[in-house]
RNA sequence: UGGGGCGUAGCCAAGUGGUAAGGCAAGGGACUUUGACUCCCUCAUCCGCUGGUUCGAGUCCAGCCGUCCCAG
């Protein structure tokens, strides 16, 4: 009997290019799309009706049902609103991170399995596999490198990963727009999406205002001696190792070393001083390994495009953890995801929640 | 108001007779499924103002304005 998938169709190339391979895989292939956004409807909008229409229309071209799921309301407490809250504690969140545990790989996975399906599967350029030794299940890095997402992924669970599907990881991006080309599908040279799919303009700021109620407080830019550099427009317009967007002019390049809410100041230094040796980070979710019980080698990642450097991580009570750098590494910044890797394999990761050890 | 210094783009700043360096900031672009970083491009028809000398002045001269320091 053919196993059912659910593709979750974004509108975009990727997860149309997965539908046709799982399709001529000889998969029973369903799509499905999510509505995330009820008002504030613009194009490109992640989950708006541009993308549901896009979606639908690629659904047709492959002759397959497509269904659209809404989760608005989970959407906006679970992404939306922590976003906010994050940004208003002084961090800076990473809401894709977010949505794939709750939305994508929470939420939908748990639609689709109830809905008589086998798997789901996303256009994420990843690669599922399971360990023949340990039968552990295991997030592999997309073939890709250029591509490569698993690191918004590293958040998945054994049960998730037994039940996810990941075709186009298995791809080189050009390879999957030229066999969506072929098969006739609209969105084959759409533009690789950016930004956050909810603030599609970029203006992140403009969000935490209108949508979260931010009032942003202005304050002094000082340096690490406390000395008044300029004004500031409001903690949450600034993030750890940002240069752009200052107005400071101070003769060489400066950039945000800290934000300190009780003095409603950020702290501005030179690029030398962004960079530290170590960093806890919780919310630890442990993939390719069990919990480890004393010190590991691993490569890893403190923001999505970075490539990874060589760290011992050590695991402390409560599911947290302290990462050593071989080599000091700039900007770990508290609210982003420290990811694990060892060679092709995720081992694991968490959220950062504070930097130290300068060099 | 006696002596001296200085006044070049938003900020800093080179330039001392030959037709406005550079850095910072800013704007634009590339890169990027978060915020960033990085890279590329752009950014003074004009040098406090007004006259003068000169083939030619930001550069020399005079006056004025502004500003800073010293001064009994």
């Amino acid at each position: 009997m053919t196993e059912k998938v659910f593709v979750a169709m974004s509108g975009g190339v990727d997860s149309a290019g997965a539908a046709l391979l799982l399709q001529r895989g000889g998969y029973h292939v369903a799509g499905v799309t999510l509505r995330l956004h009820h008002c504030a409807d613009r194009p490109g909008l992640c989950g708006g009706s541009e993308e549901l229409d896009a979606a639908a229309r690629a659904a047709r071209t492959l002759g397959i049902p497509h269904t659209v799921l809404d989760l608005c309301g989970l959407f906006r407490t679970a992404v939306m609103d922590r976003f906010v809250s994050e940004y208003r504690a002084g961090r800076t969140p990473n809401p894709c991170v977010d949505c794939n545990r709750e939305i994508k790989f929470g939420a939908l996975m748990d639609w689709a399995l109830e809905n008589g399906g086998d798997y789901l599967a996303t256009g994420h350029y990843a690669r599922v596999s399971q360990d023949p030794a340990t039968g552990r299940w295991l997030l592999l890095r997309g073939r890709d490198r250029h591509k490569d997402q698993s690191y918004v992924l590293y958040q998945l669970t054994q049960r998730q990963l037994s039940h996810l599907l990941l075709p186009v990881g298995e791809y080189e991006k050009p390879a999957v727009r030229q066999i969506a080309a072929e098969r006739g599908l609209s969105n084959a040279g759409k533009p690789d999406s950016e930004d956050i799919c909810f603030v599609p303009d970029g203006n992140y700021m403009n969000f935490l205002e209108t949508y979260g109620g931010v009032r942003p407080a202005p304050g002094a830019f000082v340096d690490e001696d406390g000395t008044v550099l300029g004004r500031h427009r409001g903690l949450e317009r600034y993030t750890i190792g940002q240069r752009k967007g200052l107005g400071v002019s101070a003769g060489v390049p400066v950039y945000v070393l800290r934000k300190n809410p009780a003095e409603n100041t950020v702290v501005l230094g030179p690029d030398s001083a962004l960079f530290s040796r170590e960093l806890f980070a919780g919310r630890m979710n442990w993939i390719s390994i069990p919990e480890p019980g004393s010190p590991i080698r691993v490569t890893a990642k403190t923001r999505y495009s970075q490539r990874e450097a060589a760290a011992t991580v050590e695991p402390l009570p409560g599911g947290q953890i302290r990462a050593v750098f071989d080599e000091p590494q700039r900007a770990i910044t508290a609210g982003q995801a420290v990811v694990l890797y060892d060679g092709e394999r995720v081992i694991g990761g968490g959220t950062i929640e504070s930097a130290g050890g300068r060099p």
